[in-house]
DNA sequence: GTCTATACCTCGATAGAC
DNA sequence: GTCTATCGAGGTATAGAC
């Protein structure tokens, strides 16, 4: 799962566009299409200049290398899931935070291409030798810090009791979101990412709420 | 998480030892350490022969393509997880069936290449074209027949309530099963798999037990 | 900012001798 | 069953003209 926030490093806004801007759009989109279907390790910046539209060497012209043109995927990502999670205001806490990872896998389950890409990224850069490495590092971190929070949030106000384990309240959601996301990329008509996830998040507050 | 049994394909015992035994089972073992540094795509067999200590042409004597030498690591850890949570015996039922993988979790962390290579396969694979499609597809289809299985055999003896969400509790299961050691291979001492698994077990019983 | 041309590498697989 | 030699394809990145 893809969420990300001002816990994370934050983003820039893209510069306003130039003539190139255009073309280097274009290229992170289909450079997204491609580590979605296959990983970043399968991904030949040959193919994606080919559909992009732009020579091999037009395309390394925006991005120097093969892995800044994923730190640019990457960003693009992690910008979308922000702007859909808190939009401009704050990040929700206590069960409201919850209840968000609730809407975002209905948000998800309209856009496999996000999720694949997401999935297939979490898995390649757990090593530390891959260029997402540090990205992934930072997102578990971002995701962990706001869910820990919430969580905090929740017991000061008293919706959630003081005796919650927030380690593994925080950790297990974690975990259910990605592995569902897995499921559901192998088998998109057989698994609701969405009843996956509310069913966690109640029972969860069946339990601690 | 893998852990399959007879719900799935059978898995027949390696043939007896010839000449060339002991060169294919090097093989395997240093196919899988790779697979699970990098992946199946980044293994090179070139790089495998050489630590296995043959040419080139020599381990392709033995698995005739890259995707054959995938079969076989994938089948070895199959019967390696198999044997260890069934044994010879029958597959547990009922919550016996979710405290075997709470035991296997406790296994599972003894042995970190075991997990990467479960978490970089189930990513990878499920493209389509992967040749490791067909073996994930038949894993998830043998884990969720056999929780189903083990759900409805507690419905039937009391243990489990009637009204229980079978499809519910056995999805995110094994969702939470694969998320979890998706965060562990990413930082083994900051995350423990036991604690999450038995909390989620542990959570199920409260609720529907 | 975009192109052509190319250097240089790694890879999977095959041919054929021993 | 293991080897050497090699083919052909595909990969990243650079040089330099326009």
């Amino acid at each position: 799962m893809s969420f990300p926030s001002q816990y994370a490093a934050p983003v820039e806004k893209s510069a306003p566009q130039r003539d190139g801007e255009r073309t280097r759009q274009r290229a992170i989109q289909v450079a997204a299409a491609h580590i979605s279907a296959n990983g970043f390790h399968k991904m030949s910046i040959a193919a994606v200049a080919v559909e992009a539209g732009v020579s091999q060497s037009g395309l390394l012209h925006h991005f120097p290398s093969k892995a800044a043109l994923l730190s640019a995927v990457l960003d693009e990502q992690e910008r979308s899931d922000s702007e859909f999670l808190f939009g401009d205001g704050e990040p929700p806490l206590g069960w409201d935070a919850f209840d968000a990872l609730v809407a975002l896998a209905a948000h998800n389950s309209t856009r496999p291409q996000w999720v694949q890409l997401f999935v297939r990224i979490s898995a390649e850069a757990t090593a530390p030798t891959h260029p997402g490495h540090p990205w992934i590092r930072r997102h578990y971190d971002s995701v962990r810090s706001w869910l820990v929070d919430a969580v905090e949030h929740g017991k000061a106000n008293g919706s959630i009791q003081r005796g919650a384990p927030t380690r593994l309240i925080v950790e297990s959601t974690a975990a259910l979101l990605d592995g569902i996301q897995q499921q559901w990329v192998l088998a998109p008509e057989t698994v609701s990412m969405v009843d996956n996830v509310r069913f966690h998040v109640e029972t969860l507050k069946k339990s601690w709420g």
